[in-house]
DNA sequence: TTATTTAAAGACCGATCGGTCTATTTTTTT
DNA sequence: AAAAAAATAGACCGATCGGTCTTTAAATAA
């Protein structure tokens, strides 16, 4: 990895939390060059413009937060123990204020309307997200955890919304109750369907 | 209603769609000018910044919410019949992209971390949203339409995450499909407790 | 180590930002 | 209709915005 390759790593890492925070339109070049503790020639540099800046961060986030739960998921293999892991991330704040929320929903509800590359990508991501999901549970129907009549695209979709939904409450509420309240209601819906 | 209140009114109004679409950082003076007609003196000679608009805005775009909400379930008397109505108008594009999405999603998203008088009205607006849900179904539990066991305050808290997210997804992903999925699940647990 | 290439710094740019202030127009009161 | 009060227009302000360009410093190749 070459010094300039290096450089924009490091910019995107940086610049990642707070425009997660501030929001995209919130964040200005000051913020990040007060972050990085760069130049404003270095940081273009390195990149076109602030939009560009901007969409790395969401997919520096999407890729980090894919990871932590590769990691805390790999030695994991009954789909129940694995869906139950995955919620407890959530409870536990993966997406609590120290982290600035979830980049789906951050950057979601700014680019919705007005910028369709941003967009595209919290499609992408959401997708993603919600495969894993599917993919769980399919898992589980056909190691004979679960039972067979369960539409796991149907759950899927329903998990993710309740999580996302329940991020935004939790983050407005300044706690987790609801996150919890949530995670324990998830929880007793794949009980029931365990075989 | 004098002169002033009533342009305060108009101007609330017309910028209200704006910042719900673009945000409040992505919204601009410019943007109101515009869109009101009226030159900036006379925007903060009703209003004392930018915020205040803002803070307005969503204060409007919720009681109008509100409002339209119970002009749709004003006769209607079945506990059943009164979630399914307002469950339908999620599923007909409440929040759909004309409307540029739900205020709480929107203003919540943006506030949750640097805006704390914002924080504070979607706080009182989710809460006044769950209250609603959670009424809905104590009426039902109260009319003996719905079993007696369930508990209505984790449903309302679970529905509306499900409901919010579904928002996102559906606006991130351009169609309604999303939100017709989450609605029929909904739909299915609430019949699932019928008498 | 020197030559060459590459990366970073920061002065600079025009545009636009949120906000102020006064002159003018419009409403209201008398 | 005249006088008083209130509301609107728009020139103006300093600050900051995103972005450019040239000079300087650092990393790489020879």
């Amino acid at each position: 990895m070459g010094k300039a390759e290096r450089t924009r790593q490091f910019i995107i890492e940086k610049a990642a939390p707070i425009i997660n925070r501030k929001g995209m339109a919130g964040t200005s070049l000051s913020d990040i060059m007060e972050a990085t503790g760069l130049a404003k020639g270095c940081l273009y540099g390195n990149f076109e413009n602030k939009d560009e800046i901007c969409e790395e961060a969401f997919v520096f986030l999407i890729k980090k937060s894919a990871a932590e739960l590769q990691h805390s998921l790999k030695n994991i293999v009954s789909a129940k123990r694995r869906l139950f892991a995955f919620l407890d991330l959530y409870r536990e704040g993966r997406f609590r204020d120290e982290n600035g929320g979830c980049p789906v929903l951050n950057f979601g509800a700014e680019a919705d309307d007005t910028n369709p590359q941003i967009r595209d990508r919290v499609r992408e991501a959401i997708h993603s997200s919600q495969s894993h999901i599917r993919e769980m549970i399919v898992g589980g129907i056909e190691s004979d955890e679960f039972i067979p009549g369960i539409d796991a695209v149907s759950l899927s979709v329903k998990f993710f919304a309740m999580l996302e939904g329940a991020v935004l409450i939790s983050r407005i509420q300044g706690n987790n109750e609801s996150m919890n309240t949530v995670v324990n209601q998830i929880k007793t819906e794949i009980n029931s369907f365990c075989l």
